[in-house]
DNA sequence: CATGAATGAGTTTTCATTCAT
DNA sequence: GATGAATGAAAACTCATTCAT
């Protein structure tokens, strides 16, 4: 009969290998997704970068669809971190360099998460109910988010004149876009605070001389 | 022996209903492909739908691919035609009736185009590289014509401060998102010149009370 | 554009031969799954025995189950055919003479159909849900058949002492062992008539002396 | 340096608990296949209920066909040990005591060993050849038993008339049948003596009145 | 030109068994 | 002797494309 640390230890080491097999596997399958697309990728390519039997995949992903969603869920969990409300209180911090603070995050994470980000916006739409549940949700929170937050500025007369959705449409579709372009597209490094400068300049100021 | 213009109008009738079929088993794939999506879509459908043998299809078709990406020309060569380059001379249209001129007509153009946004907004993603190309193209295409627009009037002083390509991607974001949220999102109608209006009014005055 | 005689011509040879495609690769499946049985049967095995691709068996049958359950509901409707009720009124055959007709009818039947009544005492238990509700369907029709019959017999005074339930069972088991016995386990032929006698000689005289 | 008794201690303990946790593997696999069948159970379904790890089966079974075949083994056994000779002796108990004996034994063992009936009746079929011999071979006992006995009854003018090969089958397939409906299909609780007695006078006085 | 039966490479997934710890 | 993660052969099934009629 074996001591009792004995099997602590056992399961211990089993419990670590495993969390360590598992990352490993998502981290070749993030590689691999990125590059080729989720469905231009079959199990077969991921098992072998990843340098482990079929069945070891199914010990630790449900379905090629699992792993995928599992991805992109990670990201959006990310981003969603980020979202954080602005404080129009006298007291605090300027809104614009809030805003500042926020867009900057956004832009952190999702240049910090290259191939994820890559996947989210090339293959991560008409691809499957789940993940398009998920990406309309978290579009929809930031749009949500957004807006609630014009209407308070309107309100407070931070800002004026606004058509709040198309305006928070705007606002949401300038970051989409400059991640598309900015993170997606291309390999090339930008300034953050330069390009979360001008967004928000644009989106405060417009184009027009005042 | 057929006289000649026995053979001629043979080859005419030929030749219509060539053009003919084929427009008509574009139209279906095209409803079918936006109810279900393009992996969704076997050709099996697309024949039995179009009410041709699956030979038929091949006869006007290369491909399952090669359908959609023709789907897909059409409705960006549609687009593409409504970009017409902003007039500046003094002695033109005002500058925002003519954005606000282009903006409903890309609006109105998707508007009447619903299921081919759809798909290009849902589907033409990562699907495909020749579709991933040509997207690229249009984008690109979009974002060079308001990049330029927006050297023009900055050299002209009619905008000032701004970071060209950021507010170039801001634009064409905004543009996308408002597609997306409008167009692809639900079917409920909108008011084109309201919401082209307040886009303008967005990206030129900005949110700040002037 | 072709004469109606024409299509009508097609469309009938295409079914002739859809039809004889089907019988073909269901007698040859039939032989296969009698010789390895259903497990130890893959569809590969199938294809490449009736010398189709794997595709075209899939345009016949929807699965390896469906090919299967379709064989044996032949062999039970084959067989259920042959119970036909038992005339006791006075002017009618002798009864002894009726219960032979029908004995020898099932015989004949398993008989004419050794591969399939193989699988089905062999395989087509525990296999599969829906085969299984038909055997035992079919099963509980012959033992009510016997059963009623029994019944009425008790009543005209045919019969006497009879314990209904447990006499249709032995009934029924008889059959079932003779059928294993002389069908499922052997080629070689033997005596309808005198089997089909000596059955039902054992079952209304019993093994006592009178 | 362990003493000699020490080390038997230990081995003896050893066997011991080997024994008993290849007993209990068993016990619970008899549940688990008799509950799902064969083939809808899994090594990993019979480990986890065993609560015994995957490696340790194979230890105790060479495979998942090993302990199977293992159970169906213990049962026949025990049904083997139940076919009794009939003693036709003048100073021997009654025939027909003797005989109703054998059925209410045979019976018993069955009620007793309900989940391994089922097993043998909706499994054992067909599985697996060495399953399938060990079976056909049972059931040729009995049905040689019963025969054999028939001849002995001929020759000492007991019975009468009979085809003693069509009545072992009909004697075999009765029990069969019997076992089949009143301890396979249902878990209704029956009158042993009741059942054996009117098989008995079934098969020895027959249907007819005399 | 139209037809639709035939094709077969390719996909995802399962699970009995092994073996390093 | 016990463990359970790893294995990989093998299975069922799909579907875009071809080609004889």
């Amino acid at each position: 009969m074996p001591r009792e640390d004995e099997i602590d230890g056992r399961v211990r080491r089993g419990q670590e290998s495993r969390e360590a097999r598992r990352a490993q596997i998502k981290e070749i399958a993030l590689r691999v997704f990125s590059e080729q697309g989720y469905h231009a990728t079959s199990v077969s390519e991921l098992v072998s970068a990843a340098g482990v039997a079929r069945g070891t995949f199914y010990q630790y992903f449900d379905s090629k669809d699992a792993i995928f969603v599992e991805l992109l869920d990670d990201l959006i969990d990310h981003l969603r971190s980020n979202i954080v409300g602005v404080d129009l209180s006298e007291s605090a911090v300027p809104m614009e360099e809030q805003l500042r603070t926020t867009i900057v995050r956004i832009l952190e994470t999702v240049v910090n998460n290259r191939p994820l980000t890559r996947i989210l916006f090339r293959e991560a739409i008409g691809l499957h109910e789940g993940v398009d549940a998920r990406m309309g949700q978290f579009n929809d929170e930031l749009h949500g988010y957004v807006a609630r937050s014009l209407q308070v500025a309107l309100a407070l007369g931070i800002v004026t004149r606004a058509h709040v959705e198309v305006s928070a449409a705007c606002v949401v579709g300038s970051l989409r876009e400059l991640v598309n372009r900015l993170v997606v597209a291309t390999d090339e490094p930008f300034d953050l605070d330069v390009v979360a400068g001008a967004v928000i300049d644009h989106h405060l100021r417009g184009l027009l001389p005042r």
